[in-house]
DNA sequence: CCGCAGTTTGACCAAATGGTCCAGTTCAAG
DNA sequence: CTTGAACTGGACCATTTGGTCAAACTGCGG
């Protein structure tokens, strides 16, 4: 048994890998983000993870070390993803149009992935034992940066003047919540529809309207059509 | 052993009860908060709760019936809280005082009750099997009201036309989040500071120029000194 | 000081669960 | 077809954990 599989830390497409170890891989990756972002990860059992993913536990124990490595990589392969929005917000792009793009994005992401913006909502609740560095390294720079862009659009008068950081963090708030509480949402709502077109029209609308420069600029004054 | 302890349901003060077994269920009630609001129901265990209120295990189950029983009673309490600032919101009030003012209390309770404020997160994040029943009964039936109240505000221009619902959603997002996500907003902030300042500031900012009428209704059109 | 309801806990139990072993089965290269 | 490596899963193991029990202890009204 040469034990090949199995590479907790990072993926390296490099070491060989049979199709059938990577559609095995992906299955368990898959049943996994099922299962840990519907019950957490203490909630979240092998048993149902291997049940999900169609094989017995033994046989996802082959492909992987163990519990806290299956969560490990799919945690990690959520974080590529999560930070993609901010970081396409361009600098040099229409300030307004960026930021509502960005918001446009971020909701679009609520809707398609809902369970790894729940996964990523229990870590955090749960004060971020396992992703911890990436916070407060990468992501931490990342919003710095993006803050200081902000400001220099608050400066030059293209956006109202506001709290960059925080600007963010209610992005952050209004675009996942729709995703984390779902369920409340839709009992509130009455279960009937899809909440996502309104909460697209009245997230763009209110920050349309906090960001709208005060005096015209230079450009059309108005938000848009509402 | 006449095992009268244990009311799982409501509380019913008349049930006598001790002095010590007062003091006791209420310390085993607060350790819960702690640990349930840390690891979640699956997560927490007996022990852990038994430990924090400095008891031995079958003490606490002397006083309640099981772990359920436990959480069940503190999510309970949480949630006679939790709708207070909404149900408080005055119809008869300056309609744009009293949005700034629920916005304030929520923030508030964010800052006063962040373990209340992501137990009932988690809870919800996990479908909210225990408060099914609450969510699609006394909280929408409150919402549905606050609502028609929203909406009566706006038609009468007092502020400005926005879909009543979705901003409460967002009222409730942006104030929470302050709570549940504390540990990426201190690693994002770095934790030198208490973000909860800043943060009020710009919450009334956003939600006052979000509302603030287009056009001047009766009174003072501004929406007040930044 | 007695007696008993109320209280406390060490010892235990059974189920759940992460993980291991090893005897098989499948697969593909020669 | 052969053969060794890759793959699979039934049986099993150790730990954790929710919950039980009976024996012991405490405090207070009589």
């Amino acid at each position: 048994m040469p034990r090949v599989p199995s590479s907790a830390s990072n993926d390296r497409p490099p070491v060989r890998q049979t199709r059938i170890q990577k559609a095995k891989r992906e299955a368990i990756l898959d049943a996994a983000l099922d299962v840990f972002s519907q019950h957490g990860f203490r909630g979240a059992t092998l048993d149902m993870i291997a049940t999900r993913a169609g094989l017995s536990k033994p046989n996802v124990l082959y492909y992987f070390a163990g519990k806290e490595a299956i969560y490990t990589q799919v945690l990690s392969q959520i974080l590529e993803t999560w930070l993609d929005p901010l970081v396409s917000m361009d600098a040099d792009g229409d300030p307004l149009q960026e930021l509502r793009a960005y918001v446009g994005r971020k909701l679009e992401m609520a809707r398609e992935f809902p369970r790894e913006s729940r996964l990523f909502a229990t870590e955090i609740l749960q004060g971020a034992p396992e992703i911890e560095g990436l916070l407060s390294g990468e992501l931490r720079k990342l919003v710095e940066e993006k803050a200081k862009v902000i400001s220099g659009w608050s400066a030059a008068g293209k956006i109202a003047p506001v709290h960059p950081k925080h600007l963010i963090f209610s992005i952050w708030a209004t675009t996942q919540h729709y995703a984390d509480f779902r369920t409340q949402i839709d009992m509130v709502l009455g279960t009937g529809e899809d909440p996502f077109p309104e909460a697209a029209a009245f997230l763009d609308h209110m920050f349309a309207r906090l960001l709208a420069p005060v005096q015209a600029p230079d450009s059309t004054p108005s938000g848009g059509k509402p």
